[in-house]
DNA sequence: AATACCATTTCAAACGTTTGAAATAATTGA
DNA sequence: TCAATTATTTCAAACGTTTGAAATGGTATT
């Protein structure tokens, strides 16, 4: 049981060299001699050495930490999303901390509070669906701090680096796959309107219905959250009239694609059957549904996550100016199940 | 933009008193002034005072940060088991690395040495289903750092450290659900033999089939793993003897569950109406199916890893000793849906 | 008025690195 | 052989805290 840690001091003790000769040949400076860099670096290997990261840190003044605020680990948007973030973040000798805000401004608050205190070197998140006032977030960029957006960002600013799905694309797409397929009447169930993608993901479903010459009804869009009870009701809305029956639906998302499914079948609707769905998600869930969706739209939050650390090392390291606002679209993919 | 984070210094310059006074001032020293307290906390506060903490850390030896290895953060008994975790370190001033070894050990071995040399104050693992040399877990208890096992662990092995769902009891709950119903063959299907807890939960089945009188079928017995293709023929062998074929089933996992009773819908099964299931998870994703199991088997991951971290901090803290290895259950309770 | 005794504050070293400047050693050229 | 040049190593300060020991100033005791 070897307690104390091995230090540059007792390298440089056993080496019977200063302590800056053992540092600078493990950061392989020209000036060091050749061999003497092959000593130390021999004696680091053996003693299994690693430099103490507080050390380097107070020094380097960075806490090499990257904050993240996301809604919740459970959506498994996010969870996907995280991988990216972590393996890029490790690779790059950055570790991460993850904090959920449960959807709430209250919380979102408090954690950034926690991160600015924890002095993270950058800060990736997914706003919550309630926030409109962004100082709690705006002072990490007033101490220099980069904050990057990712999915769920401040659409209508400007000033703050993105990283989006393209979500636009990818209700387009989903929207024009059913009009191929001959439907007509398209409802769109969108999500919380305070979330920037909800319009975007609308738009690409009124654009494909323009140029596929499919006309656009607006009784055929209905808005919910994540609640189960307000999807009913929206639903009950889009299928309420017999005349005006919609045979397809496109949903913000698959979980709440699945309470529709599910309601729908509950009452028995007439045309269950014939009613093609795709969602958001791509949740290996579906394997399991009776009635699973026609296709899901796949939103790469693997890459959607790496763009966004990617970018914010970039930030970080100022190779990229923090007022060069950048703005990053991830493409998705229809999959037909 | 205020750029240079406010130090003791500063403050000590500002007050014109010694940096001494300052930070004992904020550490509350009995030796300082009540007045003098006053005036520097008031200070430190105006101007938002942070220690920072890679200087804490320098000082006191420690990184305040909290390794943690499982699985896969898609599953999601871990995710939830995650938050526990999180609240609890947070609120003790500590960070967590979270780290996924999707169940390989290389990668598990990998990320040991990844956080080791990150100089984690402790571990919790979930180790992976075929680790079961753990000399890689074993370098962190022989450099000092105390080692949680939670969920999955190494069973044959006392000297460790563990926080368990009382899987056992679960399973024998919900076996005891089942022959209250009336069944009298049912069926178990177990996880990888390779991971602790299939041995536990065996075991709650068998107890809880002897306690009520029912006989044992070793026919009635199956393992599989995560892949479906290995669940479908577990499950192929359970039903494929017309002569006695169980009316119930319990699995260790949800999501494997799922996969069982698609597959028995998919060849119309005779009695498929009559089967009741019941799996460990209570995943949400139930209320979605349209031939749900009859109850849930709830772990309750959150209390699982809150249990594992606050044993972590004592044992970093010294509160109890490294080598008094503790074994921490926590119950299971059965959700009938 | 000298001494002892508090209360309070300050000093100074330490934690383990990094790094420009200074010192030393080795080599070259005349 | 001596100065000049170059190669290599070491010094010393800094990053921002903490903390035991030492110093300071004041009050009480004799």
């Amino acid at each position: 049981m070897q307690n104390t840690p091995i230090t540059l001091k007792f390298l440089a003790e056993k080496l019977k060299m200063s302590v800056s000769t053992v540092s600078k040949a493990l950061n392989n400076y020209p000036t060091i001699n050749e061999y003497t860099k092959k000593r130390v670096q021999e004696m680091a290997r053996d003693l299994h050495f690693t430099p103490n990261k507080s050390a380097i840190n107070l020094k380097e003044r960075k806490s090499r930490i990257i904050g993240i605020i996301l809604p919740n680990l459970l959506d498994y948007f996010f969870t996907r999303s995280i991988y990216g973030v972590e393996q890029f973040a490790m690779k790059n000798g950055y570790n991460v901390i993850i904090s959920q805000s449960h959807d709430e401004l209250e919380k979102e608050i408090q954690l950034a509070d926690m991160l600015l205190k924890s002095r993270v070197d950058g800060l990736i998140v997914a706003i919550s669906k309630n926030t409109q006032d962004f100082s709690h977030l705006d002072q990490f960029e007033n101490m220099g701090i980069p904050v990057v957006y990712y999915t769920r960002n401040p659409s209508f600013n400007l000033s703050c680096h993105k990283v989006l799905g393209n979500t636009f694309q990818g209700c387009y797409q989903a929207t024009k796959f059913l009009i191929d397929r001959g439907h007509k009447k398209i409802a769109y169930l969108g999500g919380p309107k305070m979330i920037n993608f909800t319009h975007d993901r609308f738009n690409g479903y009124i654009n494909a219905l323009k140029d596929n010459n499919v006309p656009f009804q607006a009784e055929l869009v209905a808005y919910t959250d994540f609640d189960k009870e307000n999807t009913v009701s929206a639903i009950q809305n889009l299928f309420n009239n017999s005349e005006n029956m919609p045979t397809a639906l496109v949903a913000f998302k698959e979980p709440i694609l699945f309470d529709a499914i599910k309601y729908l079948k509950s009452i028995n609707h007439p045309k269950f059957n014939e009613i093609e769905c795709i969602g958001f998600g791509n949740t290996p869930f579906i394997s399991y549904l009776d009635s699973p969706p026609i296709a899901s739209i796949e939103e790469n939050p693997e890459s959607v996550g790496e763009n966004a650390i990617k970018l914010l090392l970039q930030l970080i390291n100022r190779e990229i100016e923090i007022q060069d606002y950048q703005k990053i679209m991830v493409d998705c993919q229809l999959v037909v199940h």
